[in-house]
DNA sequence: CCGGCGGTTTGACAGAGGTCAATGCATGGT
DNA sequence: ACCATGCATTGACCTCTGTCAAACCGCCGG
């Protein structure tokens, strides 16, 4: 099916010779959105100290699929994938990841899933030891963890019936809603897809051309429009959302 | 594609009408592997004191996708699947629990899926609410449900793969492994699936009838027996791992 | 032991979507 | 401003799997 064509993008990992200057909560972006909100100063701190704020360029990996768990990571900012693959190389991404977003196995010894930047990001980095006993010191960080890892388990079930049994016009309506509700649209209501059209399609559980497809059809109905190559703006919405659910 | 087929078969629920007798945790089948587990002698009793037995028949749904979460549960005895469908009926299983599993959803006001008894299944339940508050209270039995929730999550996760990526042969051969790994064989190394085939389809996105096919076609090539309906052994387990991967 | 029910298997067929291939066209570098 | 490159679109074709339908057969009750 579909190789992976990124992995050829994929520098030399940054995490150990990169690290940025130290940076304090006070001004992180996502201070009071990440699992880390509602650490008492002191707390917040001691968490910091044993993490480093680490750069990403797009396409480079931070994780792979079956390494040992070793960093987990806040996202402060930029758009990640996760995602496994077959041993001949078709590749199902599992999860889309953004600000404020957590990512690693914690509590765990391997990594189920790869870690990739989709746009440059940066993270909030800790080895992975260190945030467990963290956690485990920390009842309302881990419950916070709780929580989001709930609503996860929610999303990526959900995501199952779309994989399962639903048809590629049907994907690419839901597809669409999805990423209207997480992205900020610009004036003119069209919103910047972080991903092309191969991570879409791995995304969906179908190809490139099927993907392309289904969107020149809903342009066709002028349900969609679609501006530049990234580019969509979701012109009649209701109409969507018919489609999503397969009406 | 398929109905609800089993919603017939729902009584009336029996969770308020037919509480077990009060039962200590003592002789309790899943007392070492619950979430319970490791809880104090008097933890364990306060956390009892809230919840109760309760006997499900094969058929039989705890809740319903949408639902207002009320209850969350232990699975003492006998197998559940969790499923989600569209609109128009098309049925997806995003989940099979077994003893000892847990059920519900925790600290969130939606069941985002249904859950179903596929074999007769006793429970102990409790309320969400006072089950919420209990393990706010207590930080290991948060943690071992972040362990199980980590869990599911990873597993829920490699299951997209399936979804998204295998063929109907490589679907099969997943699942047939999968239930070998979890179910206990008999002298002659059958294991007895606990679900139909429409329940295998739903479970592998696909129809009753490629699952059929797809087993037939195993059969015929010696790397499995069919015995019964609802009996397999596998005879070339090595075969089913390759097929399973894609080789 | 038999008969009927409900799940299962098998067959024939069709269509959605995958594959292969060529063309089109944004985007970024010079 | 232009070109080159790589992603995206479109087309033709074919296959896998879904659909419809009939035959089969475990399993249970009488």
């Amino acid at each position: 099916m579909n190789m992976q064509f990124d992995v050829a993008q994929n520098g030399a990992l940054p995490l150990m010779t990169r690290p940025c200057a130290p940076q304090s909560c006070d001004q992180c972006g996502v201070r009071d959105r990440a699992i880390c909100t509602d650490l008492s100063d002191p707390d917040r701190d001691a968490l910091s100290r044993i993490g480093r704020r680490v750069t990403l360029h797009a396409g480079q990996t931070v994780m792979w699929e079956g390494d040992d768990s070793m960093v987990v990571a806040n996202v402060i900012d930029g758009t990640l994938k996760l995602a496994t693959s077959t041993g001949d190389g078709r590749e199902q991404i599992v999860g889309v990841v953004y600000a404020s977003d957590f990512i690693g196995r914690p509590f765990g010894a391997r990594t189920p899933h790869s870690v990739t930047a989709l746009t440059d990001a940066r993270l909030c980095l800790f080895p992975r030891g260190s945030f467990d006993a963290f956690a485990r010191d920390h009842g309302d960080l881990q419950h916070r963890l709780l929580q989001r890892t709930l609503d996860d388990l929610d999303r990526t079930r959900a995501w199952m019936l779309l994989l399962g049994r639903k048809t590629a016009r049907e994907k690419v309506a839901t597809f669409l809603l999805d990423m209207a509700r997480r992205l900020q649209a610009d004036q003119a209501g069209t919103i910047e897809l972080p991903l092309s059209r191969q991570q879409i399609a791995d995304i969906l559980g179908t190809t490139i051309e099927t993907v392309s497809r289904q969107m020149s059809e809903l342009k066709r109905q002028g349900i969609i429009a679609l501006v530049g190559r990234r580019g969509v703006r979701l012109v009649d919405g209701a109409a969507l959302e018919a489609l999503a659910e397969g009406v």
